[in-house]
DNA sequence: AAAATAAAGGACAAAAATGTCTTTTATTAA
DNA sequence: TTAATAAAAGACATTTTTGTCCTTTATTTT
C-alpha cells in the first residue's frame, strides 16, 4: 500500500508532464501523455476527464487539440489534483479510520497523526502544478517508470 | 482514499485494544476484539492471523485462550504492525509511483515527499503498541466508530 | 479420555480499484 | 461543407481489497 492511489499517481505525473509541455507552448494528446508517464492510455483518459470536469486541467477537442494549462492553472497547488481524483479524505481522515475522531474528541493516535497529515497537506499546497517545469525541460528528471 | 488501508486501520485498532487488555492481565477472543473496535469479525480474524504468523501478536488456542501481548511486545513500534499487514511500501515507495526514483536519482517530488514519509516513519517507530494503555483504561478515548 | 473452547486455515463472495474498448461529440483544416 | 482529429462518455473486463463461511487443529477443563 502506497500513500497515494495509482489513479492519483498517474494524475500527478500527467499533470507535471502537461504543465511542462504547456510551458513550452504545446497542447498534448492523451497518447503522448500516456507514453511519457508510462500509464495505460484509456485509464489515464478517464483520469484526465475527471480533472477536466473539475476544472483542474484545460482541454480542447479536434485537430491541434489536447490537454493544457494556462498561466493561472500552472500556479494551482498539487492538492487540487489529489482532491479531484481521490477526494479530501487524505487531508481530513482519522489515521485509525474512526469517524468520531476530531480535534475536540481525538482518537489515541490523533496528535501524532496530525503532524504527518499537516506535513502532507502543507507539501501538496505549496507544490504548484508548474513547479518542476524548468527541471523537466532541462531533463533533470523524468516521469516514466 | 485514506493514508492507511482498511486492513491496516483494523490491525492498529485491534492491537491497541489487545494491548490495553493485556496490560490489565487478560487474553482476548476475536469476538470481543471485533465488538470493541467495530470491525467485521471474520475479516479481523484473518488480519490477526497474519500478525500472529509474523510474530507481532501472541495467541493461544483453547479455553481461556485468545490474543495477547507480553511485556516485550508492548514496546514494539506500531510500524511493525503496518509492515506486517501492508508491507513496507508506505515507508519506502516513491510519491509518484516511479520505480527508478531514489536518493541518487530522485523524481521531481522526491525531496518534498521525503519529509512527509520521514515524519510518518518517525511517528510509527516512536509510537509503541502499548503507548495508549493508560489512556484507554481511563476511558480517555475509545476505538470504535 | 471426552467435551468444550478458541485460533488457524482454506474456499468462496461482494465491492472497489484498475484497466479496456467502442461510440459520440466538438473542433479544426482542407 | 466534408473529412480528419482528439476529447468525452458509456459499457464492459480484470484485479485487488474487503468480507464471509466452514472445517481443522490445538488447548483446556471436566
Amino acid at each position: 500500500m502506497a500513500i497515494f492511489s495509482k489513479t492519483c499517481e498517474y494524475a500527478m505525473r500527467a499533470v507535471f508532464y502537461v504543465a511542462q509541455r504547456s510551458h513550452e507552448g504545446y497542447k498534448v494528446g492523451i497518447k503522448e501523455i500516456a507514453g511519457h508517464i508510462n500509464s495505460p492510455e484509456p485509464f489515464l483518459a478517464k483520469i484526465l476527464q475527471q480533472l477536466s470536469r473539475d476544472g483542474v486541467i484545460l482541454s480542447t477537442k479536434g485537430p491541434n487539440g489536447g490537454f493544457y494549462f494556462d498561466a493561472a492553472s500552472l500556479n494551482r497547488p498539487l492538492a487540487d489534483v489529489v482532491t479531484a481524483v481521490d477526494g479530501d479524505e487524505i487531508f481530513t481522515g482519522c489515521g485509525l479510520g474512526l469517524t468520531y475522531c476530531s480535534e475536540s474528541n481525538p482518537c489515541p493516535l490523533h496528535e501524532e497523526f496530525k503532524k504527518v497529515r499537516n506535513q502532507l497537506t502543507h507539501m501538496l499546497h505549496t507544490t504548484t502544478i508548474g513547479k518542476f517545469n524548468l527541471g523537466l525541460i532541462k531533463g533533470k528528471f523524468t516521469l516514466n517508470k
